[in-house]
DNA sequence: TTGATTTGTGCAATCGATTGTCTGTTTTTA
DNA sequence: TAAAAACAGACAATCGATTGCACAAATCAA
């Protein structure tokens, strides 16, 4: 019983007095080997409970057949989604996934990387760390030729493919959204500034602005950490002033979620004084009283997309491999922009 | 530059002129190397960039350091942070993690069983698929001595650690608070009843109504797989009927959700018409309008004790490896049920 | 019938690290 | 000072699967 746990090629060989590498080649279903026998093998192997050693192929072929995922965290459902996108393409192509958070941390981010490597991983898919400004540590992979790309959280600095939504337009059709509401001074709580999607969030609204004429006022674009302490502490200050915007655009929904709370604190209404559109379709979104007005985009789908970039350049090492994939976003329309 | 990815042992043997077993016993700190050795051979390695080959070290001593993971999906707020508990212990304690999810569904839970088995991680870590009657795949482990943890959604046919929370006691608690309230008629929307946590949370309930002398109406208790579509059902069977409950628990907060939606619906009012409690504090459960009373569990507590029973049973294969372990629930006073 | 191909298998080296056993040197002990 | 013990390191086998090359048998062409 304990036995079948060491059932290797060779015990199949015995069993059928051939050689091992016959074995191997049949259930590799290899040409130069019979019909005949390869049924034999695998009869055989079935009969024994033969199970391949992966470590002993991983060794010899070096290739482990696994990608490493490196997130900020997995409790946010864009990025779960994201794995359970990647885990189901890579698991169909019969690759095994290695999933890393980082936390928002560069440290752990740097971390995340060793351990991947140290993994021997055959690709890397990776969203980076919110406070990450160095992209030393990536090297490790791109100076070894492991294949990398990116999703949402791309690094322009580093040559690879990446997959993002179309964050861009996102800005632009949530800020005109509210301008088509007779929204007039529209505030942004932006992301940090270093990282493409919240330039491109912030872009995007500050072209809608443009086109429709209004006044660009720099007080009513903050840069934030996004969190849910740091959205109250903008809601704070955009709305306690006297002079405060009768809309809001926050890169994500956890800030919208901050400010709807604090102005219904202040007894603000909901989208009469003030209208609300966030970013990322959390699952929350459609159930905060009011409901909230978002931009969605599909974690699935670009995790999905990036995976298929990263097996293509994994099992086609050729091509170019600095492609970048924009994904399409759409605005979901609910109640706190509803007026 | 390509080359760093293949220094051995043997590259830094070569360039001391000593053999690759001193090597290999220096860098694993060997007493029977001398001090002087060792710190050549430290200080060569990292001059050539060494990384030692996992796979290699793996199949010699048949040891991963990886354990493998198995849950019904990641995007469930209650898991992912399980994983988080799991992945942050199993790092700091040297181990890889894999993750796989059964979607559910037995079948794809035997699949992960498979992969994981041929990945030879040390130790799994898994809660079952809501749909999963028949444990064999599991036997794939448990005849190899490979140790395996359940956590929250258990199984009793084999004889593993397990760590849940107290289920039946949130039971009880959820229920005594709706009666607390002043509540006459509490119905229970339970999940599949092969799952040893929906009994102890349908048993919960049902002492509490015992002991406060309430008679039990079988037609209050419905059996549902908990999601959003056969929650609505269970709500319209519940609330349309002219004798409907002034209370209902839900096993989950998907369901509650669904009920407060469908209440919402049919104009019924929150917690006056009709109190609600619910089971797992989701992220959206605080938000929900009205906000959603529940008992809340930490992912994170059982991931993270699930983990360290784990890593005991792997690294110290004697004592007992049939612990269960229950964690504490906690009420969570909302709206719904604040009358 | 003979030489040339094709087909089916086996042999043995290999991937890189680990480890039991052996050898030579140094230190300790009686 | 000789024998025993302790020490440092080398050799070679090993983990299990893969694969280049060799070789025999079977098939084909001439």
């Amino acid at each position: 019983m304990k036995k079948e746990s060491n059932i290797t090629i060779h015990d199949i060989a015995k069993a059928l007095n051939i050689s091992g590498s016959t074995v191997s080649r049949a259930l590799n279903d290899n040409s130069r080997i019979s019909d005949k026998t390869k049924k034999a093998v695998r009869d055989m192997a079935k009969q024994l409970g033969y199970q391949p050693n992966a470590l002993a192929s991983n060794l010899r072929t070096s290739c482990t057949k696994t990608i490493g995922v490196i997130i900020p965290r997995i409790s946010r459902y864009f990025f779960s989604s994201a794995i359970t996108g990647i885990e189901e393409l890579a698991r169909t192509r019969g690759y095994n996934v290695i999933i890393c958070q980082s936390n928002d941390q560069e440290a752990r981010e740097s971390d995340c990387v060793q351990t991947l490597f140290a993994s021997r991983v055959d690709g890397v898919i990776a969203s980076i760390a919110i406070n990450t400004e160095n992209f030393e540590h990536y090297k490790t992979f791109t100076d070894r030729n492991i294949p990398l790309v990116f999703f949402d959280r791309v690094c322009d600095e580093l040559e690879t493919s990446q997959v993002v939504v179309d964050d861009f337009k996102g800005g632009f059709i949530a800020a005109e959204h509210l301008i088509s509401k007779g929204c007039q001074r529209i505030a942004h709580i932006g992301g940090p500034q270093h990282l493409n999607i919240y330039i491109n969030r912030l872009q995007g609204y500050l072209k809608a602005l443009r086109k429709h004429n209004f006044e660009i006022e720099e007080d009513l674009i903050i840069e934030s950490l996004l969190t849910r302490e740091d959205g109250k502490a903008c809601a704070k200050k955009l709305l306690d002033s006297p002079n405060r915007p009768d809309a809001i655009f926050a890169a994500n929904d956890i800030s919208a979620l901050s400010i709807i709370l604090y102005a219904k604190e202040i007894g603000l209404r909901i989208p009469e004084d003030l209208a609300v559109v966030g970013f990322s379709n959390e699952p929350f979104s459609e159930y905060v009283s009011p409901s909230l007005t978002t931009i969605e985009q599909s974690g699935f789908d670009v995790g999905t997309k990036a995976t298929e970039l990263l097996l293509d350049i994994i099992t086609n090492k050729t091509g170019n491999h600095q492609e970048t994939i924009v994904l399409p976003i759409k605005l979901i329309e609910r109640e706190s922009s509803n007026r």
